[in-house]
DNA sequence: TATCAGTTTAGAACGATTCTAATGTATTGA
DNA sequence: TCAATACATTAGAATCGTTCTAAACTGATA
């Protein structure tokens, strides 16, 4: 409790009541994806009612300070990764589930990125089926 | 035009005017990404008013005949491949812009999958900076 | 060439997300 | 401690890409 309004003013973000209890659930020490409508429904299982437009607004503050990571999967929500690290995922569309890949992998016979544009970061996506 | 139709056909897709417009410029052997957006613009310019529910179904009714591939960069809208084999690519989230890696790249350091699921394919996405 | 299943279309509906503007609250500094 | 104020929260409206609806149209078939 103590430490996570700490942490959030370390962030520059005000400790309101809101920002704690969310930031309580995503900053546990397990590391979690999760979109507004799943955060949404486990604080609902949790008792506690919080608007939508702050549940969004809170995500989108958490990421804006770099505490969350903004994944694009699929099209149809965003998900945010309380791991931060550069990493990788494994992704079953049929349970529309990611899995962390929390180990160092290589890509290798990349070319050359396109003239005046230097490469950034890689990220691999290893599509499960079944 | 004689070959598009047949095309249409070969896919078990009437050839309407609208599809055989759409895959004339779609299929011309150039490569593209396209969104029903990009289409609908690409398609004003040259003159053919379609409306976009139709290219939605048209796009849609492609991607299930294997024609085109459903790609999930960004949440904000949904990109259709020409190039349907399996490749890589490079991304720049400043141009928006995607292009396509076709050469061989192999991934290794790869964890083992989840029990009961097995890997389908592995796609590689190069961010680039500037 | 009539029939009919499949297609196109405008516009309504939808769903995730963002915006608005009114209300509430954490912070500050006197 | 409290008033002032800057920042947050909220319900509900708005937005925007996409999908649906149902009426009009058209390619295939016989």
């Amino acid at each position: 409790m103590k430490d996570i309004k700490h942490f959030l003013r370390q962030n520059s973000l005000r400790p309101t009541k809101q920002r704690v209890i969310i930031a309580n659930y995503l900053f546990d020490g397990v590391n979690k994806h999760v979109t507004a409508e799943t955060l949404s429904n486990k604080l609902l299982n949790m008792k506690v009612g919080i608007s939508l437009a702050t549940i969004y607004n809170t995500l989108h503050d958490f990421y804006e300070k770099g505490l969350l990571k903004k994944l694009m999967i699929n099209s149809e929500r965003i998900y945010f990764d309380t791991n931060t690290e550069h990493h990788h995922y494994f992704y079953s569309k049929k349970d529309q589930k990611l899995i962390d890949i929390n180990v160092d992998m290589k890509v290798s016979g990349l070319p050359k990125p396109p003239k005046n544009k230097k490469i950034n970061k890689i990220e691999v996506l290893v599509h499960l089926d079944n």
